[in-house]
DNA sequence: CATGGGGGACCA
DNA sequence: TGGTCCCC
């Protein structure tokens, strides 16, 4: 059995980077450049739900919307094969969204439910549904978030991002409670733990985020997210994209942070927050959980919490599942 | 036919 | 290598 180094593996700052309803993003491309400065700046400065974040990045059908601009803020979703009941929906924008449209709509369901929705094609090639040109747009991504750590590409959409060696410099040389000041970003990220203390919940992000007495692993994070939400930025400003994502000790939690707080926002998860998180989490919502395996824990076993498969040892799962599985 | 289809991980 | 599972 791999028995993993725990200094070495316990406190790796790991992101995972999920863009925001991705394929619709791409349409709309804005059409002079200046626009997209203003409209960066004020993102910087703005609250999480300044009414503009509507028009900027509510929708996965964002890769459509860079190339047409005129769909920024619009119901939109991203088709593929329209012959047969208006085509399968791939990514349904935030504003559609409202509407009650849903992925796995045929378009003409849709357009009954959101008449004034904007239905984009996905490019055909060889009879196919060709997804490269948002490839290529996730390959824009990855080279802009390579630049501070190793980067996985986990899907067209998603990615993995070791941002250990990063935060460990920056905490040698400039570490978090002696900046004079924090990026609005980075107040902006939501933090495990910390949300039912108190009323001002920036301000208690801001101390989470400063505070002198912390332990080394959350002054890990801290950095981490620090550069998370400046690779955020970036991308937004290089790319015109919008993306969540989830700052943590593991790819799994990463993973599971990023999820929790979408569009354009980004989730911290530490260590002290992971035993409660995981308690009463349903076991479907773990990766690899979510299909046949999952199914069996539930009826097989009784496992329906994270926090139930924990009274069974390795050992004994491995009877039922075999080694590896197990 | 009616979520399509592809990609990655694991296994025998 | 082909089959199955899982996810997007």
């Amino acid at each position: 059995m791999p028995v993993a180094r725990p200094e070495l593996s316990d406190s790796r700052v790991i992101a995972h980077v999920d863009m925001d309803c991705f394929y619709v993003q791409d349409s709309s491309s804005l059409k002079v450049r200046s626009d997209v400065r203003r409209q960066v700046s004020r993102f910087k400065g703005m609250k999480r739900n300044d009414p503009i974040l509507a028009n900027w990045s509510y929708c996965e059908s964002v890769v459509e919307q860079r190339k047409q601009q005129s769909l920024r803020g619009q119901p939109t979703a991203v088709v593929q094969y329209n012959s047969w009941q208006g085509g399968g929906l791939i990514a349904v924008s935030y504003e559609a969204r409202k509407f009650g449209v849903k992925r796995s709509m045929r378009g003409d369901e849709a357009k009954q439910v959101c008449p004034e929705i904007h239905l984009v094609q996905v490019p055909v090639a060889r009879g196919k549904a060709d997804l490269n040109t948002y490839r290529n747009a996730g390959s824009e991504v990855v080279s802009i978030l390579s630049r501070r750590g190793r980067c996985e590409r986990a899907s067209i959409d998603e990615v993995y991002l070791d941002l250990t060696i990063a935060a460990e410099a920056m905490l040698a040389d400039n570490p978090p409670e002696c900046l004079e000041t924090i990026s609005e970003e980075v107040v902006k990220s939501h933090v495990l733990g910390l949300e039912e203390v108190g009323s001002d919940a920036r301000e208690n992000v801001r101390h989470w985020f400063t505070r002198s007495d912390a332990s080394r692993r959350d002054k890990l994070l801290a950095c981490g997210a620090f550069i998370v939400a400046e690779l955020r930025l970036q991308v937004l400003e290089e790319t015109e994209f919008t993306c969540s994502a989830g700052i943590a000790h593991n790819k799994m939690l990463a993973k599971l942070a990023s999820g929790m707080n979408k569009p354009a926002q980004q989730t911290v998860v530490p260590f002290s927050s992971i035993s409660k998180l995981l308690r009463t989490l349903p076991i479907k919502k773990m990766k690899q959980l979510g299909g046949k395996l999952g199914t069996s824990l539930q009826i097989d076993l009784g496992v329906n919490t994270v926090g139930d498969l924990l009274q069974f040892s390795e050992e004994k799962l491995q009877e039922y599942y075999g080694v590896n599985t197990g």
